[in-house]
DNA sequence: TATGAATGAGAATTCATTCAT
DNA sequence: GATGAATGAATTCTCATTCAT
């Protein structure tokens, strides 16, 4: 594809007409199914328009390149997951610090967790990329919510609620990462998310500044 | 996940010369180095061969092919990593629980910490591969040093010790990945590990099933 | 013999377009020329790719590997042999048996020796492969055509057809091999035809049941 | 190995000890077994060296390149089997015609099918090689020793010696390899063996100038 | 002399990308 | 626009051969 450096990796065109959207998600769907079956490795341009039914040629019409097409991809989840937190964030705004952790981990296992395959593959598809700049973006936007959440609680107010903000975020994250990764369990798994809950509410009492 | 033919991924050869270790050593460190200047899209055989300063054919005197040099690349990783655990968790016998999770966090955060890049570049390795048997084989070991240092702590004796300790170990290790993900600042970082050792202390206290 | 991998050596792909069509007659032709030129050794993708005018990747579109690029050359081959017999036999029937050993010694010859570094080539190139289906199919459908050209004579029925049949083709077909790669000259080579003649008509004499 | 153009394809040692002479013959046995298991692409100096339990350098000590280790195990393959041919028309000097073409089959095919499988193994690495001489000298061997046999016959003097040799050998010898293509079952060999007598005897027959 | 680690040219194969139809 | 054949640089991998020990 167009070798200029930096290459933008946004998608080409912005679908106008239905048939370009449904395209688009046929892509989207196939390079994870591709990713799924064949591992990061096989992921193939070819392999992806075979199995989203289309010509290599059309594909290119939509990306410039192999790697627009992954951090597309991923830019979407992302952005669908961030607008998922957000609405979570934004509906618990004013309750009590205890009930916002839980719905924060409630919210976030329940979006990993529905096409747990499809997280899979996203998490190793992101290795391929510089995805910096992605994440950076999202964990920003995330604290945002989080944030606001947090300072909008009724019954709580942390000495230092970005530290504490970013502790939670990050454990919550990284925990149900770990937890692919292991390939916990069904069973197990919902122990841990019991566990992870009262832990990040044990981090809140244990942080409160004065009670409201 | 990615279905990996099953070719075998263990070294072809045991060193038995003194200059075939020190061959060995080279590709290892070569690889490591090409990974961290170049990220995993650009590590080739060639490129690795050549900052060994072996020529290719050595290379595949000792690897079949790539898969097997960064499998075993990852698996002497968490070989290292695995002992520096059992160290640790087997210095700690007996003493306090508290004790324990502060000595386990300290040497998890230690030893990822030290060669960040180096943990970087693995992280984004292991994503190349069907790690699930590399990952299960890591976590089988851990689990059994950190519950039996768990279940030698003098003050503590929790309800479930398997759950509790495959939540610590899961938060912890997670944790540690994310904020490497996150790519967080130094000073962000040192907040982060403090929470973490409340979370896991507080997670202690709450599933204490008697004190001794 | 050779444990040829269950690969699979059909072409990957029916040429759909004209442009196709040529590309691998162009393809399989270079491929003897090679063949010829260089000795089954110095046969490689990249040299049959450049002869025949194409790049290596067309190549590959067509062909999932070298192997099957000979198998199918010679499976082509054998297939236009068979063909070429199978006419022989059908133009035969209901002569007498004489006349039908001498035409079908006489289709042979001239289909070998049309293009005898072809011929060779093939002969050379065949060893490279796995190719007993290749053969066994070939025989059957040989034996079948001659078979029921047998079958049909005039003036003749011997007492076991298949046996008298498949040493018929046996002889022939070893006779003219050996002749190969004997590299008789032109000379000699007539006096051995008129004496196979001579034996095969020899053979149905004396394995005549009774004569119609 | 040594690049001299042209290389001579003898061993680079006659074997003066009784250490070395078992050395050659393991590696002749195990280049045998090598071209048997894994045909003749994946006959490797390496592999052929580990089978026969000698380092590659041993290897070169007796071969100066791969061809000569291929040209000499057929050379002795050759010469063996020529040995054989010889001593079995040196026995039938002076007998009938017929006895000696029932001799000669015999002789023939017993020696190939002694050990089909290495038939099998030398038929397809002959194609490794440049041949030509190789085989023009086996022939010429053979012919000398058919001929002067014939010549000798008590009740036959056909009118051209050298033509009827040369089908008779041609024959007999395309026959058998014929045949070993073909894979035939033993039921069928027998009748195909059987056959061929009765075709070379008839060759002789109407071939003989005068009875003696 | 024997060994087997090292070499590196050369072969097979892949795949992102282009472009004529 | 869409298609898919063609491209060829880049990559993986092989293996005959050498040579230090």
């Amino acid at each position: 594809m167009a070798a200029t450096s930096p290459r933008p990796l946004a998608p080409r065109k912005r679908p106008r007409q239905a048939r370009a959207t449904a395209t688009l998600d046929a892509i989207f769907e196939a390079t994870i199914q591709v990713l799924l079956r064949d591992g990061p490795q096989r992921l193939t341009t070819t392999r992806v328009a075979e199995r989203a039914g289309v010509s290599v040629g059309t594909m290119y019409q939509y990306f410039a390149h192999k790697q627009a097409l992954i951090y597309t991809l991923n830019e979407r989840y992302l952005e669908a997951l961030a607008e998922r937190i957000e609405a979570c964030c934004a509906a618990q705004h004013g309750t009590r610090a205890n009930r916002m952790v839980e719905a924060l981990v409630e919210c976030y296992w329940q979006a990993k967790t529905e096409r747990p395959e499809v997280t899979r593959a996203l998490y190793r598809s992101v290795a391929e990329l510089d995805n910096v700049a992605l994440v950076a973006n999202f964990a920003a936007r995330v604290d945002r919510a989080t944030t606001a959440m947090l300072a909008s609680a009724s019954d709580h107010a942390p000495a230092d609620l970005d530290s504490v903000n970013r502790t939670l975020v990050t454990v919550i994250f990284g925990t149900v990462r770990n937890a692919f990764e292991r390939n916990l369990p069904e069973a197990d798994t919902e122990g841990l998310r019991r566990h992870l809950v009262t832990m990040c509410k044990a981090l809140l009492d244990q942080t409160a500044g004065q009670s409201a």
